[in-house]
DNA sequence: ACAATACTTAGCGACATTGCTAAGTATTGT
DNA sequence: ACAATACTTAGCAATGTCGCTAAGTATTGT
């Protein structure tokens, strides 16, 4: 499996942050974490104030950027975290502060 | 000296995340680091393909995220990195991960 | 005082994002 | 087969972002 080239590296950096750059997005994933890591789309909707679909928006973008990872079990949408792709904006960050080449 | 509230803290991280969402802005902050921590307008934009206003631009925005710092020196205004505003980031991004209430 | 340098600010057009409502789809229950 | 549940997808209006060019401002040099 070849390692991803740095354009495609670039793109998913640019969609991690601009997927956190949005507070009902970060506070999705933390409702989540809170509750366990798993929750249903339904279950995630009811926390928040603004309407049904924009939050499946907001789901769906956290899906594509790789952050949660969606699963159907019956007639509900399962959406578990799914971290890794934090590691790149980490490893981002810490390249940043050292400095290193 | 209070401290930001939550409402400000929110936003803070909201302004980071964004600013830290474009390409162009991350390199700049790299590119910066990688020459000694501090460089002019000028030679930042000489080191990008886009056009000198739209650098300006992302300078600006950096500078009101608080990831840059701007000071005049005679005709030239040198940006020095100031990366304060990374610990809120990176806080976050430990919290999430570690699930902690 | 005037020109040159090193920028920033203003303003435009193209496109992306975010909220909404309305309509569609998949699964379950009767 | 039909209705109900749990969503998603489509499409719209308002607003924000990003590139550009043109015009403005502050400092230095002659």
């Amino acid at each position: 499996m070849a390692r991803l080239d740095a354009a495609a590296r670039l793109e998913q950096l640019t969609a991690a942050f601009s997927a956190l750059s949005h507070p009902t997005r970060r506070r999705i994933l933390l409702v989540i974490r809170f509750r366990g890591g798993a929750m249903t789309a339904g279950d995630i909707a009811g926390r928040f104030h603004c309407k049904w679909p924009t939050i499946s928006r907001h789901l769906r973008v956290l899906e594509t950027t790789g952050l949660l990872v969606r699963q159907r079990e019956g007639r509900q949408h399962v959406y578990r975290l799914s971290l890794q792709s934090l590691r790149r904006v980490k490893e981002w960050i810490r390249w940043l502060e050292a400095g290193r080449k």
